[in-house]
DNA sequence: GGTTTTGCCTATAGGGCATAGGCAACGTAG
DNA sequence: CTACGTTGCCTATGCCCTATAGGCAAAACC
């Protein structure tokens, strides 16, 4: 019997691949093995795990991320800077929906030193954004959690199919969501 | 051996309580069993399945919301009609992360006619809220849009601990979110 | 080329989902 | 009040996923 040749990348892009295809729900151990041809356990020498498996597609997706987020900003600012970072994440969870779901699950279960360094990507992201706007120093944290919320909420409910039937199609509110979050931020404190 | 009464708003109930208890993960058809003090088998004489009884957890949570909001916006209107929606929202998802992270993901799994009768409820809600506001008739969609994916991603990053650790407190931000969000439903349309 | 390391394997145990079929506890009718 | 029919919860079973233990052969190294 010759060998898969499997290592830890191998198996982690495998599993985010099949997260995209068949839903976040369908990321198993088992699926993972299915798909590299592989007998289950000789998965656990590479992932520790189910949960570990998990955590690590969401540590690739959120890095991923967080490299478009950084090309997208290249050079923007102000309101091009916030359409440019919102649209990043929007794009990546329409092409990679799976990866997306895992990302937000992310610390529901194990938090691992990639997820974290990823995540303060993320968070540096959105004050950089900020700083565009003339937001006072004590209300960023408030600003970038406004901001953040509002971009999560709209993905998921987008990706959950809420706005699926509706008659003015969802990339019409999501550009005057974002017009009014501009709004919001360019007004911030002068209230 | 004597009976022991099931029915199916007694096994809904009891598998929604231990959303709550346990995480919404925990919600399976053994551990409800479990906490009846009866075998797996003989819930699905009440209960179609695993899936059904998310679903039916999640229907039963988008009644009690609902109901919750209709109390709550008793005679209010404008600014007191927002907050009053928005902190009815964030205070069941806080006293019932389980029962609310059902909801959540609802639309994924099976929909039925109760679950569509809720999510109707909800959004007559909001849009009651809306008629508060001078929000032209042609944008109230996209203003309900905003304002359901702000409030859901607040929640949801709150019940996370997206804020937990960070030093401004998640309310204070919840505060300023509301605040903002007034301000834009009540200058949509005159920008 | 022999030895050590490494990688994937089989075997196994446990838990959840779901269906099939049995038996006893209830409601009802004579 | 007894006999019957219905209903409700049971045991038995099979499948899938997780996870661990231990074996065997392909690489890697000297």
């Amino acid at each position: 019997m010759t060998r898969a040749g499997l290592d830890r990348a191998r198996v982690v892009a495998t599993a985010a691949g099949l997260a995209d295809r068949d839903g976040a729900a369908a990321l198993t151990v088992s699926a993972v093995a299915r798909e590299l041809g592989v007998r289950p356990p000789s998965l656990y020498s590479h992932v520790a795990g189910a949960q570990e498996l998990r955590a690590a597609v969401a540590a690739l997706a959120l890095t991923e991320l967080a490299d478009r987020v950084d090309r997208a900003l290249a050079g923007l600012a102000g309101a091009d800077a916030l359409v440019a970072l919102a649209d990043a994440h929007r794009a990546y969870a329409a092409e990679h929906p799976g990866r997306f779901a895992a990302a937000g699950a992310a610390g529901a279960g194990l938090v691992d030193a990639e997820l974290l360094g990823a995540g303060r990507r993320h968070a540096d992201h959105l004050l950089a954004v900020l700083r565009g706007y003339a937001v006072p120093a004590g209300e960023q944290v408030h600003a970038a959690r406004l901001v953040g919320s509002l971009l999560r909420g709209f993905i998921e409910l987008e990706g959950g199919g809420a706005f699926a039937g509706s008659s003015p199609p969802a990339e019409e509110s999501w550009v005057r969501a974002l017009e009014q979050l501009d709004a919001v931020l360019r007004t911030w404190g002068s209230a």
